[in-house]
DNA sequence: GTGAAAGCGCTAACAG
DNA sequence: CTGTTAGCGCTTTCAC
């Protein structure tokens, strides 16, 4: 049905050999007439390459994997983005793929890219604490570097893996110091899930810079959520309810992703308290719409198209460099935006 | 350096016909005994089968291809979700793949998911009003088709493809309606590039609309835009610049979809221009943060999710029906939402 | 129910 | 520079 290479090699008058070569390029080369003619032939006939057929043969393929847990989390989407154009650039189809934050998924389709023998797989959610499922996890990829894969990582998922690095403990605590500075005294946080790593990290930088501006960390209202805007909302209703008995309301509630914090801002809406004059609210991220809600949004800001970017520029550089040398880092800056949803407590 | 099929067959003693139907299933059955030899030899030497060589011999894959203007918008994100999820759903692995709403890239990508063998494509964004790219299109498509492959289409591509059909004109209609019933009578519209089919379709909704109440068509204001924030923004800058002429401020803007509403309502904002006050604003699609908005969005609500794995499923299902069958089209209801950024214009 | 062997479409030695 | 010829790893007749 389809028309193969030998059916193009035939119509052009070469061998098999030659009509690979003048199409699909490699060492040798080919006169340029005789190429000239495999390629009119070939689009005469309409020829396409058999891209599994390629893979086989070459054993390598013109794919990477990129492994998040949701495309449709604008974090995600921007990650994905910036991943995606780094592929395309480097001339190579990126496979996306959501795991939903779910280890078990995530093993599944480490398993699943590596089947596809694709050429690198990026990590670009954040790690699982879980030590068992961390444990499977680094088999399946050293397994998958066995046979040539490349991986790297946004955020921390062990020394052994190239990593950007945003700085999420700096971040969180930077922020803090800002709201601190502005008067904030009681905190709340809305971290997020606890089999996730990266809450915790920016959990650990709003402790910090707690600590280190001698407040009480008990004080430190800490409630978990999925990191989705429904979460963020619950999280807030249920730190709201239990700030209705004696201790009250905490002067800011900072949410360590901002569809969270999005969903903290409709809870508080709805309930009627004014942001930032009652509560001040700040997310984590800076996500595309941060600055178009209803309380434009105080956060940190992450490059994240450039997270995503880097990331597959970093797997991609390991298949070039010769042996195995030690993991790269590269760190991230990230900047604090003030925008109107945080302001000074009321006195 | 891989374990291969046939390194599974020695260590379990059986051929390497057996191996594969043990592991990876065939009409022929193998009895039980072996079968569990097999399966545990599979993962004492953690056997992975390399896809690209099982696609070559079964000439068929288990991927499906998407493909889609942007990754990081959030239309396409929560198609995507849906698209992802529905293929999971079926065993297979989703590509997806923007095309940054060009054309020429639209036209690559479909020959590499062609050369890649998915067994579908989704064509998750509009098609192009262009009639050379569209035939261009349409032929790389046919080409796949005679391949074996399947294509569904959300929004109208051409009678010829199984699609998914949200209601654009109707839902545009039934918006600029229900503005109507409100008061408006001078509109401003900011729709997307020429390049594309729905915002076509939803300016003849508008239109409709308008002509059905008896207002003058030549009242309205028609500006183009990129279907993005930044291209939102712009378009209302020069229409508010226009309108510092002599016609002065239309009633309601209307932008063709959300992420244009959102830039139109960040750049009045920044002109310290009232909404809905002063002007209103409606938008398209009802994206996620629609609700979260500075001003609370009303806009027509698209099914995204349900979009993409409508599309993904009746593309699938073709390959289990027999022979050509007529295209189908599934038609999908919209909503208008009415929120806080349109209310009864100043008297 | 199991095994032997012939490809799937392409690349990459290896000769010429 | 071009052609011949083995495979790449797996599935699938076809015999037994």
């Amino acid at each position: 049905m389809a028309v193969t290479l030998s059916d193009v090699a035939r119509h052009a008058g070469v061998s098999l050999a030659t009509a690979s070569r003048a199409l699909n390029g490699s060492a040798r080369t080919v006169k340029e007439d005789l190429a000239a003619k495999v390629r009119s032939s070939a689009d005469a006939l309409g020829y396409l390459p058999n891209a599994p057929a390629q893979a086989l043969a070459r054993s390598s393929t013109a794919t990477v994997g990129v492994l998040l847990h949701d495309v449709a989390d604008p974090y995600f989407g921007a990650v994905a983005r910036g991943a995606s154009d780094a592929a395309v650039e480097a001339g190579l189809l990126p496979l996306v793929v959501s795991t939903d934050a779910d280890p078990e998924r995530e093993l599944r389709s480490i398993r699943t890219l590596h089947a596809q023998r694709v050429r690198a797989i990026i990590l670009a959610g954040s790690a699982y604490t879980d030590r068992a499922a961390t444990r499977a996890i680094d088999a399946a990829l050293a397994a998958y570097r066995d046979g040539g894969g490349t991986v790297a990582a946004i955020t921390d998922h062990g020394a052994g893996y190239d990593t950007v690095c945003p700085a999420n403990r700096r971040g969180a605590a930077d922020l803090t110091r800002a709201l601190i500075a502005e008067g904030h005294r009681r905190f709340a946080v809305i971290t997020g899930p606890a089999r996730l790593r990266v809450p915790g990290e920016r959990l650990r930088g709003v402790r910090d810079a707690v600590r280190e501006a001698g407040l009480p960390l008990d004080e430190l209202d800490v409630e978990r959520s999925e990191f989705s805007r429904q979460g963020g909302r619950e999280a807030t209703s249920r730190l709201l309810d239990r700030a209705a008995g004696p201790q009250g309301l905490p002067t800011a509630i900072l949410a360590l992703s901002d569809v969270c914090a999005v969903g903290a801002l409709a809870e508080l809406r709805a309930r009627g308290i004014d942001v930032p004059g009652q509560v001040s609210v700040a997310g984590f991220d800076d996500i595309p719409l941060a600055t178009d809600l209803a309380q434009p949004l105080t956060t940190v800001r992450m490059p994240l198209e450039s997270m995503g970017g880097e990331a597959v520029r970093l797997a991609l550089q390991q298949s070039e460099l010769p042996g195995d040398r030690t993991a790269r880092r590269i760190a991230l800056p990230v900047e604090i935006i003030k925008r109107e949803s945080t302001g000074r407590p009321r006195p």
